[in-house]
DNA sequence: CTGTAAGCGAGACGGTACGTCTAGTCTTTTA
DNA sequence: TAAAAGACTAGACGTACCGTCTCGCTTACAG
């Protein structure tokens, strides 16, 4: 028992954490640089100096590299920081940081590559959704929940408090996703208001 | 007009209506029985008989096939239709038809395709959003002021219009294609009491 | 007739002949260069300049380009010469060619290479018999039968013929083939009037 | 010298008989079931069970191996028999048994595997014929003369010696070589009564 | 009777070539 | 002269083995 599990305790060479490392900063760089159709695991090979078959052990396509370069630099990126302060203009910096990290980061690049791909390929949207997807999004229930809760207006169920955060995301991500256009500070500013208003509206009366 | 330019009126067949239509069906049979990556120049020309050289000829890519068939089939489903009756019926109604679009309708795959690898390539967003989405956003735009404008609550300025738009279509479309989920008619519905009541609220309050 | 055969009068381009001639010399020159196992697809293709998937369209492995630069190459190298002199000296003339050929000539280490392979595959074994070596066998076994006759010693049965044409061509083989080492002139005066004394004393003795 | 080296008396296990006999045999197998281009390194591995550092520890390569394997099953299998009857008699057995040994025992599969490669590559060749082709070259050559001394025909040269020899081999070589056709009990006769007339005539006549 | 110097099974690693696929371009014949 | 047929170059795909390496375990001689 003291060994644990036993196949984690097997002898040989373990998994190299340096050509894991290799694989998904090279896989970012070229996604940047060549986009997601010239992002080829052969180039991913060449770039990082891993060898393609080490790439296939481990990782089933360049789409499954994606996945864990986003888990691995998104999870931080999109954390919701409740300082104290106001909760209105904590929820207009929560969804300004959703835009920046859409329009302006690398694992932004990445996210909206995943989110494409998604729309071509049902395995590649349910691994996606299930994944980071399902995760960030009880992060941002949880999120929500709290800044209600100081403004006294949490809805009474889920529901409801899914439909907010919907229409709070919903239109940041049509006009970055969509329409191709990075939502300027005023029209978050105005969403948030208008949505807190009306959510507040429907709980008091 | 009749006359033509000269290059209309020049010798020789001119450009084969059977083959393109044929060209047409069979991207569109493709995509639906294989998906975007199954969907191939080269399937396309063996399904529907026409020679890749012809395809090649009068289509860049299956990317622009796509947004051939898309402008063919997709005008009129998005249509707004004013009967006459209550606007807010009337604007429940047209989200309605996005939502049927898009989660059901083979058309509403081909713009999931399209919208997918827009993210994927820049160039390919630019036509999309300069062709079929800037045609239907004005179309929608009008739409939304038509309504607006019977309830007495049409904003001043485009942005305003705009920004409302983007409230009532961000949330379903955040849902479709981020989420992978298709909003209920409930969804809808207080979605666009919701953001109806806002509008009034900031025009008369 | 003036139809043709249908498919053989089909529109679209020919197979290119510059092509197939790259081919098969590159393929040539890289054997004798690194050797059989150094022969690979890959480097035909870029020594000649002709793509994979061009040279896969024509031959199924880099053994069927050999068993084609074999067959262009050896019909020539290893017929007999009747010159209506001396049929002993013409005998030893042919088995010193046979000699020469495996020994020294390019074409030579491909049929080395051939009948090497053969020993591993049955199927190229099989090829290569029933391609050139049964062609090869003909005429050997015509020419030693037109030299018999001149010395009035031509066997009765094929059987006896071919047993003969063994005798005289497998000990230069073995050596050649299994000792490694090239017979000398003397070894094939020899072995030919050796032959050639116990044909002729089986016939009248 | 009995003392040893120092190097053969030092600590630590010896190499493991058991997985020595275990890498031969299931070379052997693989040799059969799957022929030479599909017996590899990693299959021996796995069928034997013997790790692949251990057998490159060992072995150069899978050459390597077979070279072992023939060197263990074919020095008896073609060890001449002086019964002291006919020698005529013996030289026709001992011819039959080279002819059975390459064409039906599972050892000469891998004689015929391992010349096949020789003729591909040199360093084989070499090695092979200094070790197994050479040894049994000597015995071979010993048995004749043994045979032509008890007929009062040994001729006086050892070249003269291993020219008859080659023309008792070279032909039934020849025909399971190089023509891929077992020599009958008829041919092998006939062949040796030629041989030897030829070779009692040239020493008396 | 303990340390230490292997041998061993397991298997990850960087490579090379495989044979297949599709992209786009180019060439030939038919209508 | 457009369209069909399809050969061509180019290059990524995912797989199979190669030969090397590292790991943790197990001998078995040496001090």
């Amino acid at each position: 028992m003291s060994g644990g599990s036993g196949r984690a305790n097997r002898a040989g060479p373990r998994r190299s954490e340096t050509a894991r490392q290799a694989v998904l900063e090279a896989a970012d760089d070229l996604l940047l640089e060549r986009g997601f159709a010239g992002l080829t695991v052969e180039g991913i090979a060449q770039r990082s100096g891993v060898a393609k078959q080490t790439i296939y052990r481990w990782w089933k396509s360049k789409v499954d590299i994606l996945l864990d370069t986003l888990a691995e630099d998104a999870e931080t990126a999109l954390a919701w920081e409740h300082g104290g302060g106001d909760p209105v203009e904590e929820l207009v910096a929560q969804v300004q940081r959703v835009v920046h990290f859409i329009a302006e980061e690398a694992a932004g690049q990445v996210m909206k590559s995943l989110l494409g791909h998604a729309l071509h390929d049902p395995v590649t949207a349910r691994r996606l959704r299930e994944g980071f997807l399902a995760a960030q999004r009880e992060r941002d229930l949880a999120g929500l929940r709290h800044v209600l809760e100081r403004l006294h207006s949490a809805p009474a169920d889920d529901a409801a408090l899914a439909a907010l955060l919907d229409r709070l995301l919903g239109p940041v991500h049509y006009r970055l996703l969509v329409l191709g256009a990075k939502p300027d500070a005023a029209f978050v500013r105005d969403l948030v208001n208008g949505v807190l208003a009306a959510a507040v509206r429907e709980r008091t009366g």
